[in-house]
DNA sequence: CCCTAGGGGAAATGAG
DNA sequence: CCTCATTTCCCCTAGG
């Protein structure tokens, strides 16, 4: 019940500019504004195809002002993912290497009609459609290298303490971004850099949108930003499930965390 | 100097 | 009561 009005409350800020001024300085006024209402709506249509059950489902819908009837969502799903074959590194043996990202965050494939509304695809200032200049794949080979030593298996049952374990926990956040990954619509927000090696990359604009959806889903006492987020990133790096790369904005999902993320839609 | 991004200690929280 | 997984706060560094 107070969910839906703190999420009012939430909106507010989000819309008015997240009580810090984060799209003030790069929100040209047609760019970014990456609706939450929408994307949460979107989001809620979608959630029983990447986690079953879960998502009060109300606190959007009672918004008053949500998107008419959707249905143009079709999903293209990962119709990018695991496409890039290209080779992006994020070593930072060549320095003067700035790696070329190939994750072309904005361009959809054919933006048509149904959203072009519901979300202002905004795009980082520059369009790294730079494929790759100079591929030198000598050392990118890291994360596909870097967990192998160690060598996982034996010591845990399975993979990752997902759902497991008893019963069920709460989403956690690396889940969260996960699910975003798969969603078409966050694409202005988050997006795979290379999706075979789990790595991807928030968008600076709309960084901030990701979080308060985040901080919304968990049902926070305050909104959710991108800096706190980031913090709950960094402890992954302790506990492993995912790694920070080099490039800005940009992290890794542990093999592993991966594994289980994409293999265990029909575990359960 | 300013800003953004990244880092991390530490205490607070909330769910289970 | 306890633990886990953040959340919240805050202070700092580095690079552009």
């Amino acid at each position: 019940m107070l969910a839906e009005m703190e999420t009012m409350a939430y909106m507010a800020e989000i819309k008015m500019g997240g009580g810090r001024g984060i799209w003030s300085g790069a929100t040209p006024s047609s760019c970014t504004e990456v609706d939450l209402e929408v994307i949460e709506e979107y989001l809620q249509e979608h959630s029983l195809e990447v986690q079953p059950a879960r998502t009060p489902t109300s606190a959007l819908t009672a918004m008053g002002q949500q998107t008419h009837s959707h249905q143009g969502a079709r999903i293209i799903e990962n119709s990018w993912s695991g496409q890039h074959a290209y080779e992006w590194y994020c070593d930072s043996h060549t320095p003067n290497e700035e790696y070329k990202e190939q994750a072309l965050p904005p361009a959809w494939p054919s933006p048509h009609d149904n959203q072009r509304e519901h979300i202002a695809y905004c795009y980082e200032a520059t369009p790294y459609i730079d494929s790759d200049s100079q591929s030198s794949s000598s050392q990118y080979q890291e994360y596909q290298d870097s967990p192998s030593p160690s060598s996982d298996r034996g010591d845990r049952k399975d993979s990752l303490p997902l759902a497991p374990l008893s019963g069920k926990r709460k989403e956690r956040l690396f889940q969260f971004l996960f699910e975003m990954l798969q969603t078409p619509s966050m694409r202005s927000c988050i997006w795979w850099v290379q999706s075979s090696s789990g790595t991807f990359q928030f968008s600076s604009q709309n960084k901030e949108s990701l979080a308060q959806l985040w901080g919304r889903r968990k049902g926070n006492r305050k909104p959710m930003t991108y800096q706190k987020m980031a913090r709950a990133l960094r402890n992954y790096s302790r506990t492993g499930e995912i790694h920070k790369v080099k490039r800005k904005l940009t992290y890794r999902f542990d093999e592993k965390t991966l594994r289980g993320l994409r293999g265990d839609s029909s575990v359960v």
